[in-house]
This record gives structure tokens, sequence and C-alpha cells, in this order.
RNA sequence: GGGCGGUUAGCUCAGUGGGAGAGCGCUUGACUCACAUUCAAGAGGUCAGAGGUUCGAAUCCUCUACCGCCCA
């Protein structure tokens, strides 16, 4: 870093020139580094005080992060960083998830590629040895990603689903559902992925309509008497048919049940069975019944007792018992087949057909329904109560009509397999007893079969889901199973921040086990996000080649640019589209601040912020209008701010503080404060002297500090950087610290303080909005002057006034008052207007000669400018704007007119239509005279 | 088939009962001593359509159309 660093531990006072453009790859993190270094982020215990507390949704350790993740832990960010400052023991635990499954498939894909390998030619053991090689690569990956990101986590808390801790509410979570009779080991019909050989949840298939075919085939009655014909989409699984099935009260089939058939395939003889669970509509209205193969014909055949002949192996290949098949993959078994059935005429034709297809989640195979043995949850009586948590308002869900689709799920939540055929990740702990055949289930691994006493036992080879391990996140990573003090204190968590594409794999399974397993509920509240997609609206995705890589953007903007760009317009539970213009707005909005900060610096050079004293009682004694009027609008925005986090808008937080420092501060604000800070006012106006040029400085001191402390958890980096040069009271004490009544209470900033690190923002005390600081008449002051400079400023370009071309102007006030409100903005109309002159007078019927005109709320406004006033051009100026009052008016004086308005609308809205109608009036009335003028000018 | 979301300025989106908003883009003018990553001025909208509730509807209700998502 160059002498003019930005490094922060130390105040400015005088400090080195500020370069004029923000540069975030100077600050970003050396900022950061100072923030670990002062151990802001580390979570105090503090007995008798509710914490915040977020557990950060744990990324995979698959590979680096993505768009998705910059949104999900910027949200977070935000609200960790708001409750820090506002002084709350704020923890946000970080971590990530082993995602058993899909980490395994991107070893075993570089494995392949490099090493031709697969992982059962290296097996178990080796193979997991490279997962946890690539675990420390990515893992490591993504806390610095996250890091870059600005992301405010206790990291002496971090924690990875594998943790030995982990592992143990793991193995706590397995037995306790096993010994209450909750998980158990069945023989099912389950979806199976031949690519990557293991049974999967029914929420990892993922289901799409395609085009297929319906094949319709004959098939020979047993005596001869002719044939059924029977239609599948699925022909390959004929060679597992043992039954063919009618609807019972099918009078087409009626006297066929019970009769049987030959396989024209297989040649085997097979019945002809009567069930409800076929549709008459569909096909034929007879089908073929393969038990082994399809998830409907699985329940027919166990109620028929027919036999189960699996023909499809477990890599999606024909097995032994599809005889001259076998060996076939199963897609060249169907075209095989539909030729042969064809050849001897089977075969009576093929449709067309939409069918539904279930793709693995992780790979996008076409699953198999497979029956094997596998472990389940038994899911009913756990999601009882994760149902009542939710329908009793214990757990929010925001927004709102998430709840229904959470509701919808559990209310038919089927049994989970939680046995996958994978290396990687928890094994199940049971061990099999090859004497005896018990099971042994138990907290440590044992030696002997706990039935027989056999120390023949083996463990079972599987893994668990990985989502199991996930549902206990929200406490594991708190230290349960054990009762640790973090556990105590910091559960239950307060909001969860995720994507509602994991509502079900994740958040729902976290509720239900934490509700069996703690008793209580594992966080609040549940804040939803959508997707970030990419420009055209379309998912960003790896085969598509569209996603964006959060560290490429953050090297090219910033990550404040980046972090504004996701938070502004962000609506809870919506999707939105990445643009790299609104980065750029980010980017630029960043550097605004920076450069406003620059001049609030550049003129404090000689300030002393203990020089005035009760800040309110100077505002009213020596301060100009301007100083009244942007304080007490920033005490609304605070409250805006405050009311948005508490809403959960955080988009529409960080879009109100845009626009009020962008517009109101710096358009504004800072432009009226400068003739005051250049000794350009005398001491007997407003504001003016050395006493107001000090009470300005203060007001800029005290706006930006409150401005930097109220952006900071959106943009912490540039909000930080700028502050550490910001002056501060004895005592070390910001504006705001200085004016929060009990600054103890916040705890981060206590114990920065006791800890000897350097006063930061990031532990800086919230602002609180100040009623004492409201000042409405200088709010209506200040909103004349603008309109009055808007209006000249709009006369001038409209006129064709060259820029640097100062004119006069003359002001027409309807009253005594206005005339007053005018005087004292004078500085700034010439300032700001471009005016020569301002000549402030009663309305009058003499109006100035050769002057272009406009009205705003009660006055007049007159720009002389002999010689430039084409009369033509002005008639047509104004009445257009004559006709858009006159809209109005007629609008304003339709509602009055309506007794029914009058008897029945809120009083308040009532007058405010009356003084709309005042003003309207006075308006057209000043505009219809000018016209009148003009016109008789014309002639 | 069921459920949900969306339809607002050229583009992307805020806005949930009282005078239509932002960013970007566009037009015009300005390198004015914090900032051209800027400033100033402006153009641009039957708030998808129909009906209803209400004194009053972009906002609440019903229906329709189109787009998207989830579940079966």
């Amino acid at each position: 870093m160059s002498e003019t660093t930005l490094a922060p531990g130390r105040s400015t006072g005088a400090g080195p020139e500020l370069p004029s453009r923000y540069d975030h790859k100077e600050v970003e993190d050396p900022i950061y580094q100072f923030w670990l270094a002062g151990d802001y982020f580390r979570a105090p215990i503090v007995e008798g005080r509710q914490p915040f507390t977020i557990v950060i949704p744990p990324p995979n350790v698959t590979g680096a992060l993505h768009m998705g993740h910059a949104l999900d832990n910027t949200l977070q960010d935000i609200l960790i960083r708001w409750h820090r400052m506002q002084g709350d023991p704020t923890l946000w635990v970080p971590g990530t998830d082993h995602a058993g499954l899909a980490t395994q498939i991107k070893v075993e894909e570089v494995l392949k590629k490099e090493e031709g390998l697969t992982r059962y030619d290296l097996g178990r053991e080796k193979f997991v040895e490279r997962v946890w090689q690539w675990k420390a690569k990515y893992g490591d990956t993504i806390k610095k990603q996250l890091q870059k990101l600005g992301c405010s986590c206790d990291w002496s808390r971090e924690r990875f689903t594998m943790d030995e801790g982990l592992s143990r509410a793991v193995r706590a979570f397995f037995v306790r559902l096993y010994e209450k009779g909750l998980i158990y080991r069945g023989e099912r019909m389950i979806s199976w992925c031949p690519t990557d050989r293991t049974a999967l949840s029914d929420i990892e298939v993922e289901r799409e309509e395609e085009e297929g075919k319906l094949y319709y085939f004959r098939y020979p009655l047993e005596d001869g008497s002719g044939f059924i014909e029977v239609a599948t989409t699925r022909p390959e699984t004929m060679l597992g048919d043992t039954a063919v099935m009618v609807h019972p009260e099918d009078e087409r089939y009626k006297h066929l049940i019970g009769k049987r058939v030959r396989h024209p395939a297989t040649g085997r003889l097979i019945p002809i069975i009567a069930d409800e669970a076929v549709d008459p509509a569909f096909g034929t209205g007879a089908v073929k019944v393969t038990p082994a193969h399809d998830p409907t014909d699985f329940e027919v055949g166990r109620r028929h007792n027919l036999e189960f002949i699996q023909v499809i192996g477990w890599q999606g290949e024909m097995t032994e018992a599809a005889g001259k098949y076998a060996g076939l993959d199963r897609y060249e078994c169907r075209k095989r087949i539909v030729e042969d059935m064809e050849a001897q005429g089977y075969l009576v034709k093929v449709e067309d057909h939409r069918l539904a297809l279930g793709r693995c989640q992780r790979c996008g195979t076409v699953v198999e329904p497979l029956v094997s043995q596998q472990w389940f949850v038994r899911m009913k009586p756990l999601a009882e109560p994760a149902i009542a948590a939710v329908r009793d308002g214990r757990i929010q869900i925001v927004p709102e009509r998430f709840t229904k689709v959470y509701l919808h799920w559990l209310e038919n939540i089927q049994d989970w397999c939680i046995s996958r055929q994978i290396y990687w990740g928890h094994r199940i702990p049971v061990w099999y007893c090859q004497d005896c055949g018990g099971q042994t289930v138990a907290m440590e691994d044992p030696t002997h079969c706990q039935h027989c006493g056999s120390a023949r036992i083996e463990q079972d080879p599987d893994c668990l889901d990985t989502w199991f391990s996930s549902a206990l996140w929200p406490f594991s990573t708190l230290g349960w199973p054990d009762d640790t003090p973090d556990f105590r204190y910091f559960y239950p968590t307060t909001v969860l921040v995720t994507g509602y594409d994991i509502l079900f794999f994740w958040v729902a399974r976290m509720i239900f086990s934490a509700l069996e397993l703690t008793g209580e509920i594992p966080f609040r509240t549940v804040l939803l996000h959508g997707l970030v997609r990419d420009s055209q609206g379309r998912k960003m995705s790896k085969s598509l080649g569209n996603g964006i890589d959060p560290l490429e953007v953050i090297d090219k903007y910033g990550a404040d640019a980046l972090r504004f760009m996701l938070v502004t317009g962000n609506t809870p539970g919506n999707d939105q589209r990445f643009y790299w213009e609104r980065v750029e707005a980010g980017r630029n909005f960043a550097n605004k601040l920076w450069n406003a900060s620059r001049f609030v610096l550049m003129n404090l050079q000689d300030f002393d912020p203990g020089a005035i004293g009760d800040f309110a009682r100077a505002l009213q004694e020596h301060g100009a209008p301007e100083d009244r009027w942007i304080v007490s609008r920033l005490q609304a925005v605070a409250g805006q701010v405050q009311q948005n986090l508490e809403r959960w808008e955080l988009g529409l937080a960080a879009t109100a503080l845009y626009d009020f420092i962008w517009d109101e501060f710096c358009d504004w604000y800072i432009e009226m404060v400068k003739p005051r800070l250049y000794g350009k006012v005398e001491a007997g106006l407003p504001g003016g002297g050395p006493e107001g040029r000090r009470l300005a400085q203060h007001t800029l001191w005290y706006v930006l500090d409150s401005i930097l402390h109220l952006l900071h958890p959106f943009m912490p980096f540039v909000t930080e950087a700028i502050w550490q040069r910001l002056p501060r009271l004895g005592g070390d004490r910001s504006a705001t610290a200085a004016m929060v009544p009990d600054p103890d209470r916040y705890v981060a900033w206590r114990r920065a303080r006791e800890a000897g690190a350097p006063p930061a923002l990031v532990a800086d005390p919230w602002p609180q909005p100040n009623p004492a600081l409201r000042f409405a008449e200088d709010e209506a002051r200040v909103a004349l002057w603008r309109d009055v400079i808007k209006a000249v400023r709009n006369i001038r370009a409209e006129m064709g006034v060259p820029a640097g071309k100062k004119a006069e102007v003359v002001l027409q006030a309807a009253t005594p008052e206005v005339a007053e409100t005018l005087r004292a903005g004078t500085v700034h109309i010439l300032a700001l207007a471009q005016a020569s002159a301002v000549r402030i007078e009663p309305v009058s019927p003499a109006k100035p000669e050769q002057a272009a005109a406009a009205v705003v709320t009660g006055v007049e406004v007159y720009v002389p400018l002999k010689g430039l006033i084409d009369v033509e051009k002005e008639i047509a100026r104004l009445t257009k704007e004559r006709d858009e009052i006159a809209r109005e008016l007629e609008r304003t004086r339709a509602k009055l007119a309506n007794p029914n308005f009058i008897t029945r609308a809120a009083p308040a809205a009532v007058e405010k239509e009356r003084a709309k109608e005042a003003e309207f009036v006075q308006k057209l009335s000043a505009l219809d005279a000018r016209l009148a003028m003009l016109q008789r000018a014309r002639q």
C-alpha cells in the first residue's frame, strides 16, 4: 500500500489527501484483516441478554461459491452487522457441508479424467482420502471467498459436517430414532441412479415431462382364443412381466379375468388379474405388470402375490433374468425387443406420448425404480410436531406464502430413504452379526454383537444421506449432543436465511430434527430468498456456461458494489437477475459516498467536534434551516431503515439509504452548505458567521457519521474505510456513539474497548432516530427552496440560457411568511439557480418585463430574459403547465364535491385534498394571468 | 390435475387503499473549486384484460389471458 494508505486503525485529523476515485482493491483486503485483528466478529456470551444467532447454510465443499451463495451470505451479513451494531450479542456460525454424493461425483470426475480410475478401482479407503484432500482445498477456498465478500462470521466457531463433534450428533440422531423405532430397514421400491449406483430419496429425483412413445403389444391368450392388447412406455420391462392387469369393472375384459396369457417375449404363462390400480382410459385399458420395476406394479405384485423378477440391474444393464437380452443397456434392450416383437407380429402400433421421467438431481440420469434393502426414517410421527410449530406461529416463514408449501409437503410426507451406496459421508452406524444375524446400533463403535456377544460383526457398508447430517446443523454446530455453553446460550437460533429451493431438503428436516432432538424449534424465522438468474432470466448453470463468478465481480467492482447490487431490489422469496450495469451502479454509489466524504473531510480540517456542546440546542440557536432539514430527514431515513430491516425488507432499506445519500445529502445539502464553509455568509444571516460555520461542520460530521453507520451493513468496506478517517470526540467516540444514551449496552462496542481493539465502525453503536432532531418547519422551508431552484433551472434550460451565464430571479411571494422563507434561502438560490440577483416582492399585477415564468406553491417565479423570450414558445410552455394543473384541480374538486368523500373519508385525507385545492387554485390563477398578459403582448 | 408467483416507462424491477417511482438506456446542456464512476434539464406509462367492493383501486375480491415455478 502506498503512503496515501487507507489502512484503518487511526483517526485522520488532517490526514493525507484521498484519491478522487474510490479504489476497492486498496481498501477491502486490509479492512478485512483489520477486523480479524480486532476480533470484532467473535460472539460474546452475555448472560441476561438475548443473543442474535445465525448459522450459515453451509456451502457444499463441491467447489467454489456461486452467485446464489453471494446473495445468501450478503443478506445474512447485513442482518448480522445490523444486530452487532445494535448492541446484541451476535453470533454468525460459518462452516461447510461434506455434501456426500455431490462431492463424491466431483472427485470421481477428476479421478476419471486424470487417472482413468473409478472409485471402485481405488477402493473405499483410498478414495475417501482423496475426498478429504479435495475438501481441504475447497473448504479453504470457500472461507476465503466469504471473507472477500465481507462476511463477518465468527471464524473461531467454524464447523464442518464431518467434524468429530458433528459426527457424534449424527450418531446420536440415528441411535435415538432407531431406539424409538423410527428408523427401520426394509425391502422397498426406491429410486436408483444407475450412473451413481446409489439409492436416492424421493426429492432427489427431478420429474420432467419428455417426449416418448407408447407401445401397444399383443399378448396371446393361453387357450388360443385370441389376444389381449397392452400398452406400455417401457418395453424393456416386459421381460419382468408376471401378470396382465385390467380394471375389475371394465366390461371389455371381465370375461378374461383369471385366464392366462403366454408372454410373447419370455414364453412364461402369466395370469390376467383385476385391480383398481389400472386406469381403464389409458391405452387399451389393459396393462402389463412388472412388480420389480414399477412402483404401482410393486404394490399390485404384493397384493396379488406375484413373482418379482428383476431384469434391470444396478448399472442400468439387463440381468441374467432377461435371457438373451442379458448384458444389454436398458435402452438398447428396448430397441431390440421392439424389433423382435414387431418381427414376430406382436407389435400392434407405436404412438407419440408425453411421459413424466424422473432424473437424478445430481447427474441427470433417468432413475430406475428398483426393489432393494435400504434404511428409512418413519416420517409421520416426526412430521406432526414440525407441522404444529409452523402452524401455531412458533416458526415464521418469510414470505408467508411458503408456509402453505411447507405444510402441504409435510402433510403428505413419505418415509425418507436415508441409506446411500456411496463412500463419502457418515457410515451407517449399524453392525450386523454374522452368527445370529442381529443388528447392533450404538453411540460407540461396538466390538461384539449386543444380542449373542459374537465378535463376528460387520458394519453396514453404506453412508447416510447428506441431509441427515445437515438436518442437525443449527444445534450440532453449537455443541449438541453435549450441553455446551454455546448451545445453552445461542440456541434456538434467531433466523435462517436460505433459498426457497431447499425448503424441503433442508429447512423442513432441520425443523423436525430439532423438535425431536432438542425439544425446541431450531430458529424463529425462516427468511427465504429466490435464485439469482442471468440477464435473460435463465438459471445460472455450468452446462449453459452462463454462470458469473462472484470473485470476478468483486475483483472488477468491489464487494460493496456486488453486495449492493444483490440487496437492492431484492424482495423476499423472489428471483432476481444479474446485471453488470447494476453492479456498476453499486460501484458508482460507493464512489459517490467516497467523494462526498472527501469533501466533508477536507472541510473538517479545522474542526473540533467538542466545541458545539448540545447539538440539538445549537441547531435551534445558530443553525441554518438546511442544517435542521438534513438532520431531520436523517432521522426519518434512519427510521425507515430500521423499520424495513425489521420487516425483512432489506432491499427497501438499502434503496431508502441510496436515495437519501445521493439525492438529499450529496446533491442538496452539500451544495447548500458550501457558501458557509467558504465563509461567504455573514454573521447576521441564518447559519452565518464563524458560529454558523462551526455548526455546518458539526452537521456534516454528524450526518456523515450516521450515514456510514446506517450503510455499513450493506457496504461494510467503504464505510469502514471512510469512518476510520472521521474525527472523533474525546474518549474516542463517534458522533453516533456520543449520542446513544447508554453505549455500554452495546456489547461489541464495549468488548472491543475492553480488549483494547481500536475503534471500528463494525462495532460502533447503531443510530437511534431522535425525535428531538425532527424539524418539520425546516423540511417545508427547504422543500420550497428546492421547488424555486428547480423552477428557475427549468426555465433556464428551456429558454436556452448558457450554463455559465447568470440571470436575475424575481420571486413574488403569496404571503409574508413565504417571503421570509425565500429571503432565508437567497444565498442558495443565488448559487444553485445561477442567479445574478434575487428580488423578493409581494404578488402584484406588475410583473417583470420580458420574463419567463413558472409557479410553485405560494411563489411566482420570474426570470427576466431580455431578448431571449420567444413569446410563442413561452405561451406553449405555460399552456402545457396550465393544462396539467387544471386537470389536477378538476380531479381534486370532483372529490371535494362528493358528499360521500367528505363524510366517509378520513378527516386527514379531506384536509389534504383541501390544501391541494388551494394550491392548485393559486397556481392556476397565476398561470392564467401570465398567459393573458402574454396573449396581449402578442397582439 | 392441484398450488404459488409474475404481468407497472424502451430494458430490469420497487411500490398494497388517497396527487404513478428507481436504476440503466434515450434526448439536450455543462470537465462549475468532493465526484464526468459526475452535475443540470427533459422525453417516455389506458399500472395485462373484464367485472366487483369502496367516497376513492396499480394496490382488496372474482374471472380471463399469457409467462414462470413447485407438487402430484
